[in-house]
DNA sequence: GTTAGCACTCGATTCCCTTGAGTGCTAAAT
DNA sequence: ATTTAGCACTCAAGGGAATCGAGTGCTAAC
């Protein structure tokens, strides 16, 4: 069990760490205002806190670092709740009250929020497209052999798709395939719109159209291709900025995991409510390993939607990333909910 | 004027260096095949073509390396065409065939094409929306309070926006707007729709619905916010591959600038039927002048559409980079042609 | 005109020395 | 029993000096 004291210092050389990047010295931290022990007796308890695992030296004559395992207790215990500047709220604040009605607007923004406010790089999952509802289908004829399919979501999302007419179907047979579509489909979750497609739509369009099959497989094709989450990402060149990227092997590293798309998606996925932190080699990528990844989650009222992340270097700024996270997935969520439940302006 | 030897030997060592990166120095070229000089001679070449300008030295007993005089003397006169590989060119028809038929689709595809195949970075200047026709457009409401408006172009090109209903209009007016705009403007180019919005169907507007103001301020925020070309980027990352980029800064200069969205598009647009080749500091702007440009453009029928370009350190491989997009503009162009006046399968 | 030969240049690498920040330990002070 | 002052020690970083070698320019011979 740590002492008082020994509790004061791990956390003041953190705090120290985290703002400057330099190895932390015993004479540095007997100057700080709140520590009223000399650099002896400092060096003693640092040399302690090594043995125990929370800090180490980068070589033997050199002042501290804080370990994976200190970073660890620091997030857990030490930390203090960081207050958002004035100024950085009310830049959230008039993000989200200006014209955010689309899903991708409002993720893109926060992203870019995200990034800004921090220097570190965002990754934003999207939500799984299945769990929302199909609003209306349409296909537009471009030209006598191409057209457009367009997919519209309760949550305003949009997809579209174009794609070649089979000659065997004629317009008037799109036209009725698509009344019959919207009719039966309103209303039902995207994840179910295969299935459906495939098994209770079947016979009523065969009712109508000659071609179903080709009709069907065409549809499909158009509508279905790449309904997985998408990933949007902010401030990737921040990583750039920071003083552990300057080789840019690392740099590389992580750039080509981040395009990965599927290997992140896995990896953001956070189901619970809380904020979940990441640190160094509790990464499972090798390229992570001396990242942090920190993440939250925003959701539709019960439903979680998807997560929001913040990449950094192990040395981050715990604190303050934890509170913009909440803000942040907290404004999404509201934003979110406010589409759905609110007046007229669609503000709360 | 350069003797046929001086010319052989310039362009044996920028073939050289351009592989290689490294200074290029006299022995290395004497020992070449397509050379029968000794070094001493080669020398003395080299020291009078690097009088004229067209190589430089990085230091006093270093081996050579071309000026961006020699370069663009490279480009005009001494390069010789470059045969893509079998692989290669069956690699981006491949790439072709495979339902091409959405703009987006197409040029991002494109433009991962270029970077994958070259290791430099792709830029693809989208076409000026304006010059696309309004195919039709639509007013899909979410809720009591939201809606979606989606235009489709005959390009096949979906912008999309959601927006709050005016608490004054009710839904039977908006679907009335939406059958007379879309009456009176099927066919107009995307360009001419502001002014067509707001002299002619005005009046005709007026008739039908109370608020015409109101909603004209909305379907025209809705829709035509965001009409500037797109910026299509590919490989980014590939920068970081080219030794010249070592130096971090460098990179980050780039990177800022490859973000200057607007900038780019302006530097990028090329509007004749020819590859243009920028070197070095033949790019006004900063961050580019260790960098060449080489732009091409793609066309639908006679109106030209847009713009490709790769962006690589000024030691490129020009010749491949020109013929990769010769081949890809055409491509390109072929593709958005076939959709128009081709037979049903959208091949040629 | 071409080439062999040689002195010369200069970046890169290695080694050594110095500096200074920081440690660990011991002994004295509280 | 803590705490602190003091001192010897360590090691990275930085600055020459020495060495190496790739490459040049020039001269004289072919």
């Amino acid at each position: 069990m740590l002492t008082e004291r020994q509790l004061l210092i791990l956390q003041v050389i953190i705090d120290d760490f985290i703002e400057s990047a330099q190895p932390v010295g015993s004479r540095a931290i007997a100057k700080k205002d709140s520590i009223t022990y000399s650099s002896a007796t400092i060096r003693n308890e640092m040399a302690d806190l090594e043995e125990l695992g929370y800090l180490e030296k980068t070589h033997s004559s050199s002042g501290r670092v804080p370990s994976e395992k200190g970073y660890r207790f620091y997030v857990d215990h030490l930390m203090s709740p960081f207050d958002l500047s004035k100024a950085d709220i009310t830049f959230i604040q008039d993000a989200f009250t200006y014209q955010m009605l689309e899903f991708e607007r409002v993720v893109q923004q926060s992203a870019r929020i995200l990034s800004d406010l921090t220097n570190y790089t965002s990754i934003i999952l999207g939500p799984e497209v299945y769990e929302t509802k199909l609003k209306q289908l349409q296909i537009i004829p471009l030209s006598n052999y191409t057209a457009v399919a367009i997919l519209v979501t309760n949550t305003g999302h949009v997809e579209h798709r174009s794609f070649t007419i089979p000659v065997v179907i004629q317009p008037v047979d799109l036209e009725k395939m698509v009344n019959i579509l919207n009719e039966k489909l309103y209303g039902v979750a995207i994840i179910d719109l295969h299935r459906k497609l495939r098994t209770e739509i079947l016979e009523l369009l065969r009712k109508h159209t000659i071609e179903y099959d080709k009709a069907y497989q065409y549809l499909q094709a158009a509508l279905f291709e790449e309904q997985s989450s998408k990933l949007y990402v902010g401030g990737k060149t921040n990583i750039l900025m920071q003083p552990e990227f300057k080789d840019i092997d690392k740099v590389r590293a992580l750039y080509s995991m981040i395009e990965e798309e599927v290997e992140i998606a896995h990896l953001l996925r956070n189901d619970t409510e809380d904020i979940k932190i990441s640190i160094g080699h509790e990464n499972e990528v090798s390229a992570m390993q001396n990242c942090s990844l920190i993440t939250a989650s925003y959701s539709l009222g019960d439903d979680q939607m998807g997560t929001i992340a913040l990449l950094g270097p192990t040395r981050m700024e715990y604190s303050k990333v934890i509170s913009l996270l909440n803000l942040l997935s907290n404004r999404m969520s509201q934003t979110f909910q406010s589409w759905y439940y609110s007046g007229p302006d669609g503000k709360q």
